[in-house]
DNA sequence: ACTATTATCAGAATAAAAATCTAATTTATA
DNA sequence: TATAAATTAGATTTTTATTCTGATAATAGT
């Protein structure tokens, strides 16, 4: 599986907006809407895309307020890490959450309506998970670029 | 402009896969294709949904290492934040970036091929950014959880 | 170098979905 | 309660996706 520079273009464009129709692809790309199309196809059968899907404006929805969370595990048993990764995908707040290396075990994204929610969120929510050692919660104040696309 | 418990369920459904079809979501929310046509419309217009896009595989576009930069100001001044900011919103290699509160100002999340495309990235275009008092990186280990789909 | 095999492509035909229109029904409002 | 506005359903039209056929280009094997 190897891409060229016209899959990678292709992937560019409906990285950035996915309900252009092939023709207007097919004219970005110069080639035929059938092969826009059998390169798409291609594309989603190898998994290079995944999905398709809606992006909202927070502020819109009334969910503008993001908070990043570190959090540290108390001990890190095999049990503990599958019981504690679980417990956070079930939680609907929890937009994005990655293992990462340095003083912190987890780096969290959640984004809810506003503080109030927030602090429900981590009383009711977050804290209620075993295994938690100790967390740090960081608020955003301005959203500086948010894309979903990545670059080749 | 107020969202009905049907908009929210529409959006739930467009936020995880934005190419069914109206009959489809139509059958889901027990309305009609156009009852569901005209509600999309409505929320494209006011602006609930921003866009649709295609989501990648990281490791099949072979773009999966992701590292977390937080970066401290040499001074806050308006023009600084103004001219780092503009910065990072022309880097590719940035995905998102958000003003924090906290001891850092700024948390880049960093895509690129591997770690030596991360050193490259840091040494020749990060690091050459004016204004940046210094910066500390965290590595990605595994990911956890990630979704665009905020739930109301 | 030549042939067989596979990839990719273009254009036409068909199927499916989106978009529009008309009218009915529901909901909100005076 | 009457009126206006918003929402909906069903039919129609328009647009787009998908399939099909065949041609062309790239690739591998002898």
């Amino acid at each position: 599986m190897t891409l060229d520079t016209i899959d990678k273009k292709l992937l560019d464009l409906l990285q950035n907006d996915s309900k252009q129709t092939n023709k207007a692809l097919a004219n970005k790309l110069n080639l035929s809407v059938t092969a826009v199309y059998e390169r798409v196809k291609k594309l989603e059968n190898l998994g290079v895309i995944s999905k398709y899907v809606a992006l909202l404006t927070k502020e819109k929805a009334d969910m503008a307020f993001v908070a990043f969370c570190h959090i540290k595990l108390t001990q890190h048993t095999q049990n503990n890490i599958v019981e504690f990764e679980n417990a956070v995908n079930n939680l609907n707040e929890v937009l994005e959450c990655f293992h990462i290396s340095g003083d912190y075990d987890y780096l969290l994204k959640v984004i809810v309506k506003d503080m109030e929610a927030f602090r429900e969120f981590m009383v009711e929510k977050l804290t209620t998970i075993n295994h938690i050692g100790s967390t740090h919660s960081m608020f955003m104040i301005n959203e500086v670029k948010y894309t979903t696309a990545i670059s080749m």
